[in-house]
DNA sequence: TAATATTGTTTGATATTCAAGATATATGAT
DNA sequence: ATCATATATCTTGAATATCAAACAATATTA
């Protein structure tokens, strides 16, 4: 087995892993999956448009119509259109949809303690310097 | 932003972007989202039974039902009960879905070299290294 | 043997998604 | 300015995906 094998091999355990605990995690809670998602993203980005959005999600803006306009309805986001370019929706939490991306976030910070807590300093520094590079180059 | 922070913010656009990625292969394809994340998992099990195989998935037990049903019914994988255990069945892949998990797995050959590609070796058996220590402590 | 646990399926209700088409607005070429 | 083309978003219709809870068959334990 060469090491892009086995690396292809703990890639796919890795994104097993990573969304197992995430559905197990939003199943215990208020938020579907396809909302959460999106709220995690909205989270991390103060305004973002729905092509934007649906880019970071990987979804059809079609789809992305319909998560929105659930979160409008659970009063976990706002649409907001812009003067400059009238066709574009600009989308931001509310205060409650901030509630709950901080709630959640909380859950992904004990992911990665628990994470971190069996590495090394090194080891950290390292995996967190190589994750920037391939999101940077690859994604 | 503390460095547990930082890793937070990369491993969540990290599977994000490895999400969208996967999706935009499936979409390109003759198989759906969860019908490619099930052959992934049968394509490295020889045999593994439908409880295995939710867990694996990280879904319901029935929701793995409908998923075999339709890979059943396109003749991409079979179930086999056993003697043991007559309550269990074992899933395993046929012909054709050893060769769908083939080429869907050509792809991710294809990500991991792309990935490898802007890395040195040292970093490249580093982040394996990681990866194998987080799949088996964390998930 | 009876009670309990486990494996897998079924059921009924929602949620998720896409492709294709529609609408409104912006941009570019003439 | 005007017309053609491009872009951002939404709508529609249909297929999938998902869960929780109830169920059936088989194993295990007391």
């Amino acid at each position: 087995m060469t090491i892009n094998e086995e690396l292809t091999h703990e890639l796919l355990a890795f994104f097993n892993g990573f969304s197992s605990w995430e559905n197990s995690i939003v199943r215990s809670s208020e938020l579907t999956v396809s909302e959460a998602h999106a709220i995690e993203v909205l989270g991390e980005h103060e305004k973002i448009n729905m092509k934007g959005l649906a880019q970071k999600l990987g979804v059809t803006t079609g789809t992305t119509t319909v998560t929105v306009d659930r979160l409008e309805k659970k009063n976990f986001a706002r649409r907001e259109s812009t003067k400059e370019d009238r066709r574009v929706n600009l989308i931001s939490l509310t205060d409650l949809g901030k509630k709950a991306f901080e709630e959640h976030h909380d859950f992904h910070m004990h992911l990665t303690e628990q994470m971190t807590s069996i590495l090394s300093d090194d080891e950290i520094k390292q995996f967190l310097n190589t994750l920037k590079k391939i999101n940077a180059e690859t994604f």
